[in-house]
DNA sequence: GAATTCAGAGAGCACTGCTCTCGCAACTTC
DNA sequence: GAAGTTGCGAGAGCAGTGCTCTCTGAATTC
C-alpha cells in the first residue's frame, strides 16, 4: 500500500500549454524539450498548491506533503524539484513581492502623472487591499520571520523593494516638480547621525530630496505597514474600530501630509 | 529504553522556596499543600524553560517535547501540568504582555508628570529596547499570528492593551492640561464614518480628547509598532539605515509632533 | 536499437502534538 | 497507623512533518 493514498488527484497535465498557440512559438528562454516543458509545468503546478496551502493555513503550516498529495503524488516525488521547503517558501515569498509591487505600480500608474497626493493615496490602497485579500502572504512577506527561515537576501531584495522605491518614485517626483512641502519651522531636526545613510540613500537612488523630506518618507513608509499590519493581524480590539476603511483612509491622508505632500487632486 | 533520554536534567526541586524566609508566611492566595506547591513550582518551571525555548528558536517552534527534555521528564507527564501547546503559548503571551506594560510603565514614571512629550518618547523607547531584547516574544505578540494558533481574548487583551493604555492616558493627560495642540486649519478632516467608533472609544476610557487628537493618536500608536516591527523583523535593508537608535529617535519626535504632543522636556 | 537520464515509489530516520493505560508513590481520610 | 484516594511519571502508540536513500521502469537521447 502506498505511502500516500494517491486520492484528491489535480488534473495532471491536461493544463493546455501556455505558448501553442501556432506559429512556431517566440520560444525566448521557455524550455524547448519536452520533458523540460514537463518539468516547468510540475514546478508551476507545486507552486501554485503551495500557494493555495500558504492561503488558506499559512506559512509555519504549508507542508510538502500535503503539497505532494494534491499533485497526486508520493512526498518523495516534489524533492525532485523543489530542494526543500524553504526553496518553496522562497519562490512563494518572491511570487508575493511581485505579485504586490504589480498591485502598487497598477494603482498608482492609474492616478494622473501630476498628481502626487493621489498617487500616495492609491499607493497605501493598494498595499492594504492586496493584504486583506491575501492575509496570510503579507503575513509571510512582512509578519515575523517564519521559524529557521531565512529570506536569501540575492533573491528577494529585487522584488522585496518595488514598493519602497515606488514610495521613493511619488515622493522624489513631487519634490521635482515642486509640490513636496517642507517640514514647517518648528519641526523636529534630523540627527546628525543620520546623515550618512540619507546621503547614501540619496546617492543610490538618484534622490534630489533634502534630509527632512527623506526621513520623514521613511516614517509614513513604516507607519504605511503599521497600520495595514495592525488590521490585517488583528491588533486593533474585536469592535473598537468598525470603520476600517476611513480609519485608513484618515491615516494615510495625514501621513501624506506629514511626508509633505499635496492633497490628492491637486494636479500641477 | 525510555523514549527520551533524560539527559540535561535541569536542577529540579533544588529552587529555593520562594516564600520560605522566617515568618509563618503570608500565604496569600498561594498554594498550600506540599503537592499543590510542587505543582506550581512544576508550572512555572515549564513556563520558564518555554519562555527560553521560545526566546531562542522562536515560537512555531516551541516544542512541549523539547521542554519536557530538559525538564527531565517524559513529554506525556508536561501535559499533566499544561493542556497543550497552545495553552503554553498563552501563558507565554501573557507573561510577555505583561513584561512589556511594565516596562513602558515604568519608563513613563521616571518621566516628570508635566512632561507629555517625555513621557510619550519614553514610551516609545521602552517598546523599542524591548522589542530588540527580546525579538522573538514581540513577534509572537505582535507579528504575524501563530499558525492554527488564536489566542483566547478573555485572557489576552488585559495585558495586551496595555500599552494602548498607557499611550490614551498620556496624550488624554496632555489634552487635560492644555497642551495638546489641536491639528493646524489644512489637516485632513476625520472621515464621518469614524464618528461612532471614536464616540465609543471616548465613553468607555472616559476620554476628553476631540475626534482629530484621537484618531491621530490611533495613528501614532499604529505607527510606533510599525517602525519597531520594521527594525526587529529586519524590514530595512541589510546597510540602508545603520543609525536606527537617530532614526526611531526622529521618528518618534515627528510622530509626537503629529499627535499634537509638545516637545520633550517642555513641562508645565 | 542501445545507452543514458530522470521521475516516481517506497522504506526509513528523526522529529512533532497528543492520547491512553498502567503502576507506583505521595497524600488524605478514617 | 492502616486503608483508600489522588496524582504523577513512564511507556507505547497514532498521525503527522521534513528529508534521504535506493530501486525500478519509462522516457529521452544518441
Amino acid at each position: 500500500m502506498p505511502e500516500d493514498k494517491g486520492e484528491r488527484a489535480v488534473e495532471p497535465a491536461v493544463e493546455p500549454a501556455v505558448q501553442s498557440t501556432g506559429g512556431p512559438a517566440p520560444a525566448a528562454p521557455g524550455p524547448r524539450t519536452p520533458r523540460e516543458r514537463a518539468r516547468a509545468r510540475t514546478v508551476a503546478d507545486i507552486i501554485r498548491l503551495g500557494r493555495e496551502h500558504l492561503a488558506l493555513h499559512g506559512a509555519a503550516a504549508l507542508s510538502l506533503r500535503a503539497v505532494a498529495r494534491d499533485l497526486g503524488v508520493v512526498s518523495s516525488a516534489v524533492y525532485r524539484y523543489v530542494e526543500s521547503r524553504e526553496e518553496l517558501l522562497t519562490l512563494l515569498l518572491i511570487e508575493a513581492y511581485n505579485e504586490l509591487g504589480d498591485a502598487v505600480d497598477a494603482a498608482v500608474a492609474a492616478v494622473p502623472e501630476g498628481d502626487f497626493g493621489g498617487q500616495f493615496g492609491a499607493l497605501g490602497r493598494a498595499v492594504r487591499d492586496w493584504a486583506l485579500r491575501e492575509p496570510a502572504r503579507y503575513a509571510l512577506l512582512f509578519g515575523s520571520p517564519v521559524p529557521g527561515y531565512q529570506a536569501p537576501a540575492e533573491r528577494t531584495t529585487g522584488p522585496g523593494t518595488r514598493v519602497i522605491f515606488a514610495l521613493i518614485g511619488i515622493l522624489d517626483g513631487a519634490f521635482r516638480a515642486g509640490r513636496l512641502a517642507a517640514p514647517g519651522p518648528g519641526s523636529p531636526a534630523v540627527p546628525a547621525g543620520l546623515a550618512g545613510d540619507l546621503a547614501a540613500i540619496r546617492a543610490e537612488s538618484g534622490l534630489a530630496m533634502p534630509d527632512e523630506l527623506l526621513a520623514r518618507g521613511a516614517l509614513a513608509w513604516t507607519s504605511l505597514f503599521g497600520a495595514v499590519s495592525f488590521e490585517v493581524f488583528g491588533q486593533y480590539g474585536e469592535g473598537t474600530f468598525t470603520a476600517r476603511e476611513e480609519l485608513f483612509a484618515h491615516h494615510l491622508a495625514v501621513l501624506a501630509d506629514v511626508a509633505g505632500l499635496p492633497a490628492p487632486g491637486a494636479a500641477a
